[in-house]
DNA sequence: ACCTGAACACCGTTCAAGT
DNA sequence: ACCTGAACACCGTTCAAGT
């Protein structure tokens, strides 16, 4: 190692809570859920596997940041008609998982995280459908369907080609499996 | 170790196919997917890991024969209607899932496995929708629905309560959801 | 054919020590 | 406050050796 061992002066820190986090999702992304490992992380950043636990604690915390860093910006336009809202909302999502479907099954394989923003996605449906007028009882049946439908298309994605033409083949394939879904919501 | 270090004698083979399958299932069962580990499954079968080794290749494939194992007489009904056909083979799998939620997870996390099962399932859940004479688009949508609908439901009781009370509940409430949903496909 | 033992190249993480 | 180095208790797996 070349690096000294104290802190570095300022503007010179080699990690930062950002560089961390864009780094893990390139590595993510590049390598899947297999090679996404503290040490080959460090290794990228060219800083101490030691350094990552100062910012996230533990890898659950930095798995628990990654979700919170790549789902925030997912929800549902404030005005609009319920059906097109709920279409959006769960497309905005996918196109998060598209994006990085190792995230997905990082979540997934790490019992210890359920991270924030699922919840909070998870409860901006059941606002939605409760918006709309549904009986309790059928909306937390349509919460199940819309949700469970929702992981199992993210879990779809993460399993399969990561090609872009692949990719843009699967936002067109869940956008019309997504409106046939959708009509039952409808009558 | 005590264990006399060449092959034991006939009748005292201390590792069968079917005995570390099911030290398998109960590991995960019991511990859930952190604590499946080959070294605490050769613990628990008081036996040298490589031992699991001889009989499963690797890890891997270890997780394909337990795959193969829970899932195999999932199937739907030879006759009768179609819609109780493809219920009864949905809930077939569900049931499965709920017994064993871990397997789900192992699955899912292991992207070198992709169990032939799952496929055997998923050709079975397109031949319904063929016979029941869907256009081959609308079947295509359909199959994405019941396909993602399921393993998001599966990911689901995964990762939730494991209690025998919650799983009864588990159970109705997919069998109420999966009727909902069936109604899709009914008009 | 079936099992063991030792060893290798990894992990995540704790703890002490630097500036 | 932020970073490093060494060490610990694990992993999955290979290889050689036993009967």
């Amino acid at each position: 190692m070349t690096r000294p061992r104290g802190r570095p002066h300022r503007n010179r820190a080699p990690a930062s809570r950002e560089r961390i986090l864009d780094a893990a999702l390139e590595l993510l992304d590049t390598g899947g859920i297999e090679g996404f490992t503290m040490r080959a992380l460090a290794d990228r950043l060219q800083v101490n596997p030691m350094t990552i636990y100062h910012h996230f604690g533990d890898r659950d915390g930095l798995v628990d940041a990654l979700s919170e860093h790549v789902y925030a910006e997912v929800s549902a336009p404030a005005s609009g008609a319920f059906l097109e809202r709920m279409r959006s909302l769960l497309q905005a999502y996918h196109e998060r998982v598209l994006a990085h479907p190792g995230l997905t099954l990082l979540i997934f394989s790490q019992p210890a995280v359920f991270p924030r923003q699922a919840q909070r996605i998870t409860d901006e449906i059941k606002l939605l459908l409760a918006e709309a007028g549904l009986p309790s009882a059928m909306s937390r049946l349509w919460l199940n369907i819309l949700v469970d439908f929702t992981h199992g298309a993210a879990i779809a994605s993460a399993m399969g080609d990561r090609s872009s033409s692949a990719t843009r083949d699967a936002k067109e394939d869940y956008d019309k499996t997504l409106s046939v879904l959708l009509k039952g919501l409808n009558t």
